[in-house]
DNA sequence: GCGCAGACTAAGCGCTTGCTTAGTCTTCGA
DNA sequence: TCGAAGACTAAGCAAGCGCTTAGTCTGCGC
């Protein structure tokens, strides 16, 4: 498992692919504001006043950087999807088998749910309450990100590795488990982000590996 | 796999559990409609407007049959954890072996969340939404529901047939599969509800078999 | 037939919400 | 130092929301 050394600026270097920059400027204080509060209460739950109290604005400041409520959701989105298609797409890219591929991918995809999983629950969750334009653009994502672990199986399955009978619904499968993580996980659990990411890679590569 | 034959009254005899019952009463209509709007744009984006429109009532009308808006939203997740509960109860009592109980109560689950994907998502995302005490009851009634699965786990762990390192935690696993059906499910959805059952009911033994 | 209870409505209330406006303050560059 | 641009505020707006109130209507039981 690959662990991330070339992460973004003001990246923590033992956390995988941030999902926002670790704010200075008020635009990025916003959206961690907005991260908190989104994935305690859901977007239409959490008013520009929650907002801007925690970010220390008052509520028309978070206009002065954002246009909308619905543009601070979608640059939330945005973001952490494609951190996410990006580190699934480098921890493909380091592994030289399928089955290697496998395990590198599903346990950092569970590892960063559970790292980030206030963010993971933003962008997993909130997503369907964007706009139109933006929700398009977002589900264009989703579907890169759903092809690069597809691709892994289909190619374990040709390779003779994976035994799998349907490779589209075996991805959902596989995904689902990383992607509940931001579901139930929280700080008081005591289970590291790390272990929780090694034992869903070998949980999927279990899924699928020949007997 | 068990099929349900004796359902509740209304239920169609080919779908599993009913999280509710199809309605004629007026009452019974109004959660429908909300579970319709609820499951659509969540809760807190959904008005008593919406609700009481698809209803055929006047906005009004909801405070007849429900004291609250927060009121339906229990009564509908109350009635569909209880009904889940019910339906895993079942397959696991009917069930000679820890593999065959794990193949039904999983299968089962996961063909739940399809036929009702939208009873289960208010169910299973929504119900944070309530006030303390109703959301108290209903991470009651989540823990009964991860116990079934997690005592089938233990049963086939101590009986040698399952290779499990961490009950708990394989628990989640399993269950995070089958949950997150209702989230990618729809109608438009080429694959029935049976077949999606019985391949997570075979996919959930698969990843807990000794080999 | 009559009266009562319950289902339901139209109208409205008080409050909240996303957002705008007109200003003040601060910082930066010439 | 000065002026301009951008960050930010206090105040307020229009619309919408959950819910209440005072009535009407309907069905049921005597």
């Amino acid at each position: 498992m690959s662990l991330a050394t070339s992460a973004g600026a003001g990246n923590s270097p033992e956390r995988l692919h941030s999902p926002r920059v670790l704010g200075t400027t008020t635009a990025d204080r916003l959206k961690e504001a907005a991260i908190i509060e989104f994935a305690e209460r859901g977007f239409h739950a959490t008013t520009t006043r929650d907002i801007a109290a925690r970010a220390g604005l008052s509520p028309a400041g978070v206009y002065v950087h954002f246009p909308s409520k619905e543009d601070l959701l979608y640059a939330i989105t945005l973001t952490g999807h494609e951190a996410a298609l990006e580190m699934l797409q480098e921890a493909a890219a380091d592994s030289p088998t399928p089955t290697d591929a496998l395990r590198a991918t599903v346990g950092n995809f569970a590892r960063w749910h559970a790292e980030w999983f206030r963010d993971a629950r933003v962008v997993q969750y909130e997503f369907p309450h964007l706009s139109h334009d933006h929700r398009e653009h977002i589900l264009d994502l989703r579907k890169q990100i759903n092809a690069v672990v597809a691709d892994i199986l289909e190619a374990g399955r040709v390779a003779g590795d994976f035994d799998i009978e349907d490779v589209p619904a075996t991805t959902l499968a596989v995904l689902s488990m990383a992607v509940d993580v931001c579901r139930w996980y929280d700080s008081e659990i005591r289970r590291s982000p790390e272990s929780i990411g090694s034992s869903y890679g070998e949980l999927a590569v279990r899924l699928v590996s020949r007997r």
